[in-house]
DNA sequence: CTACGCCTTCGAGCGCGCTCGAACGCAAAC
DNA sequence: GTTTGCGTTCGAGCGCGCTCGAAGGCGTAG
């Protein structure tokens, strides 16, 4: 499958809504180019990064999401596998994947390439999740829609008459 | 706008992942024919309309959101009208509404006519937010479709390659 | 008469994902 | 030398949305 396809589906998706926030720009594109990312990093600039708190990056780490080494004063020193992996987890949370699910994955991940069939199953099963998810939220959306343009309380018009007006 | 246009616009946005659910079928038209309801329901009975338990039906009341007339033993009789709120609220939380705007929605309902500009307002916001959410989902999904058909582990080629690739 | 099943109220508990506060350490700035 | 600022650990607390359990009432079936 082609790169292209999946970035067009993606920016068609995108709909009416005006262009592009900058944050959407940074998930998609994966916050940037990975490649020039400093040898290691303070927790402040990888919070800074992925626009979550220290607190949650420790709670991460304690949960046991990541290991992340220390410097000479016993400060967190992210190297850029950590924050490849901060990454990839805060991308999976947003997508609505529970902390339990994160954390079978990473297991995964840490007990070696034979585990790779199931990580895709994990994936796929939460592409399927999102993919449901959108579709909810696409049929609540026509809902309300609907609700603002024929407007009557919560007791007017409701979406009801959608099926009978077809 | 024609409810047509809803609906055909809803319908497009399913793709690819084969025909509505019954479940989706349901929400979509408003769990049927709101016009054949009985005079009263049981809570058991409003619970299996929403797919909901009646544990939840019980809390909603006791939140404030509906009013439920007992009978002479002191059991629930949900009249047309709070199963139609009851609808409602059910459809508001299942596209993320939080029960505090629920909340709020409901007592400008319960405060009069006056209050319908400031419905909508509230209204216009959820809608705006599910857009968002929509919008978050499908840039999630994208990278995990391309995570998942160029996989190399959570440290493998990730999202980042998609906006150099364009 | 008793058991079953569904209902009631009330308050407590739970799973989730953070979020915070306390108490402290180290280092550069003033 | 003290203040400022950023970091540390640990455990507790919180907001959300249910979810459940206990203790009991009522009506019908056997």
């Amino acid at each position: 499958m082609a790169t292209d396809d999946l970035m067009t589906r993606a920016l068609d998706a995108l709909g009416d809504d005006g262009p592009l926030s900058a944050e959407a720009i940074h998930h998609l594109a994966g916050l940037g180019d990975l490649g020039d990312l400093p040898g290691t990093m303070t927790i402040a600039e990888v919070a800074g990064l992925l626009d979550i708190s220290p607190h949650t990056l420790r709670y991460y780490e304690r949960a046991g999401l990541v290991e992340v080494a220390r410097d000479g004063n016993g400060h967190r020193l992210y190297d850029a596998e950590a924050v490849r992996r901060l990454v990839f987890l805060t991308r999976m949370r947003l997508s609505g994947m529970p902390m339990r699910d994160l954390r079978h994955y990473i297991s995964l991940v840490d007990a070696g390439a034979h585990t790779v069939p199931e990580r895709l199953e994990v994936l796929v099963e939460h592409r399927d999740t999102i993919r449901r998810r959108i579709r909810e939220l696409t049929l609540s959306l026509t809902a309300v829609e609907y609700k603002i343009a024929t407007y009557g309380g919560s007791a007017g018009p409701d979406v009801q008459t959608l099926g009978a007006a077809r």
